[in-house]
DNA sequence: ATAAACTTTCAATTTTTTCTGAAAGTTTAA
DNA sequence: TTAAACTTTCAGAAAAAATTGAAAGTTTAT
């Protein structure tokens, strides 16, 4: 495999993956673009590279941007902006893992507290809605806390989670 | 809140879930309405449930039985088959990570692995390529083998696991 | 103040995904 | 073996999500 077979295969893979797992394809494959460039990247040279329009790229990147995962860079004597990604994949795992969990677990942990607090009228029904859901509110919170646990450990915190996990 | 709009609220808000991790509304929804259901259910009664057709409730409840967390229950002197999901959380949560580590993870590794593993030839830019794939790779195959280490202790998995990380 | 260089926004379009419903298929009872 | 009861399949329709491209907006240099 050449080295152009294999920058597109790891950009397309990567958009795939993305789509998995609810992120927007042309999202995952800017950054995948970024991750593996030597340089921050203007604009134009993303949507050169990834043949995307530049309003589909100009969305993309702002929303990267919020995510924290992509920042921009602005080099003297030039009036156009570039990009660069987190190079460092810890701290990218770390970055997405605490985003995906303040946006979208948390608040669903909020709502399963609501649901499993409802007033207990002894029906059989209610009863087992608010066993489960309150099973559900409890295991994601201790696995929530367990992922910002691994995750906080500075520097690493892959091999020191693995270490404890395999005492 | 009563009884029947904390039940859809449960619903919606798996479904929404669901969603937003890559994964159909229909069945998300399927998955909670048995989740919180005091017995197994046909498919005509998650139809009316759910306000969803037939052959929608059809595909997505197959779907549910490949991923391994709703099976068919067949009760004797009944012709229609009936439903029932996994109502263990933590049994839940073992098959879900699971699967999605099979069916999405581990091909990804593998993929990492290949374009990581291209003859380098000096450029800066292959240099680049090789480096951050590997560096995927390796994150990639540690996380996945952190998730199974965490959730192969059998029973209660996340205390234990949890307790482990604390120290 | 003006214009060039660049970025953002968003209505319209395209693509992808999901959903429906009815025909075809299967199983069971008599 | 027939027909009723039920499930699956899948072409077409509908809905949702992503994408485009051009107008509007912003910034900077002169």
């Amino acid at each position: 495999m050449q080295y152009k077979e294999a920058k597109d295969k790891f950009i397309s893979t990567w958009g795939s993956l993305g789509t998995l797992w609810g992120i927007n394809k042309a999202m995952a494959q800017i950054q995948a673009l970024l991750f593996i460039s030597t340089k921050p990247l203007s604009m134009e040279e993303i949507m050169v590279a990834l043949k995307i329009s530049r309003g589909n790229t100009s969305t993309n990147l702002r929303q990267l941007i919020d995510w924290g995962i992509v920042s921009k860079i602005l080099i003297t004597g030039e009036r156009k902006e570039y990009f660069t990604t987190e190079k460092d994949v810890q701290e990218l795992a770390r970055h997405i893992a605490k985003e995906r969990s303040r946006r979208e677990i948390q608040p669903v942990i909020k709502i399963l507290k609501e649901i499993s607090s409802i007033k207990d009228d002894k029906t059989d029904n209610t009863k087992e809605l608010i066993k489960q859901t309150k099973a559900l509110h409890d295991l994601a919170e201790t696995a929530d806390l367990m992922l910002h646990k691994i995750v906080n450990q500075e520097q690493n915190w892959i091999t020191k989670s693995l270490l404890k996990l395999i005492k």
